[in-house]
DNA sequence: CTTATTTATCGTAATATTGCAATATAAAAA
DNA sequence: TTTTTATATTGCAATATTACGATAAATAAG
C-alpha cells in the first residue's frame, strides 16, 4: 500500500512522526545544519553547498517550509531562507519529550 | 529515483536521518511509547494495542531492532520486546545535539 | 506425533519519495 | 522591452515504504 493509517494514532504520535520524517533525509539535515551555521539567511548557496540539483533542493526546502521549520524571504531574484525560531523551539519540545521518556528497569531482555 | 544519495553527506548527517526515519512512522512511535509505558517487555500484545495486522507490526519491530533501539527475547512461543537502553541513550545524544543547535539572531526573515 | 499458538518471512499491490531535465515565473539589469 | 539571474513547478522514471494475506518456522500443549 505505502499508505500510512494515521487515523489509528493520536495527534501527538502523528505530529512526532511528521517532524521525524522531515529529518529523515540527510539533505534536509544538511540544509538545516547549514542554516544554523550561517546565521545569516542563505538562498541558492545551498545548491552549491549541498551537492544536489536546484529543483531537488527547492523541493526539500518546500517540505521544511511546509512544516514551518524554516521561512523564506524574497530578496530581489533570490530567496533568503532561515530557521523559524519559534516553530523550531515548539518542535524541539515535542521531540525532546518523546526522546526523554523514562527508561525504567526492565523485567526481561 | 527514490534513491537517497547518501555519499554526498557526512556519516553523522546520514545517521541522524536514519534515526529520524525510523521515528517517521506513527506506528513505530506508538510501539516505542508502549514499550516505555509498559516497562515490562511486551510481545504480541502490540498487535492488539496498535491496530495493525501482525505481519505489519512484525515488520516495524524488525526495523526498530535493526537500528538497535529495541531488543527481543524469545520466551516460549512468544517474543518479549523492550527498549535497548544503552543504544537509546546514544541515539538520544545524537538527536538532541542536532535539535539543540544554537539559534542566533538572524539578519533577515 | 499431532495440534494449537505465536512470531517471522514471502510475495505483492498500492502509494510515497527522491532526483532531475525541462520549463515556467518573477524580479533585476541592460 | 529584452535579457539575465534565481527560484519554483511540472512531469516522469527509479526506487522505497506500507500493509496484509498466505505461509513457514518454532515451541508448547495435548
Amino acid at each position: 500500500m505505502g499508505l500510512v493509517k494515521t487515523e489509528m494514532f493520536t495527534d501527538l504520535q502523528n505530529e512526532i512522526a511528521l517532524f521525524a520524517k522531515v529529518f529523515g533525509h540527510p539533505a534536509r539535515v544538511a540544509i538545516l545544519e547549514h542554516l544554523f551555521k550561517i546565521n545569516a539567511c542563505i538562498c541558492g548557496d545551498l545548491v552549491t553547498e549541498i551537492g544536489l540539483a536546484q529543483p531537488t533542493i527547492s523541493q526539500h526546502l518546500k517540505e521544511l517550509k511546509h512544516l514551518g521549520l524554516i521561512k523564506g524571504n524574497v530578496e530581489g531574484t533570490s530567496v533568503c531562507y532561515c530557521i523559524h525560531k519559534e516553530n523550531w523551539t515548539k518542535m524541539k519540545k515535542i521531540m525532546t519529550q518523546f526522546l526523554d521518556q523514562d527508561i525504567q528497569t526492565s523485567n526481561c531482555c
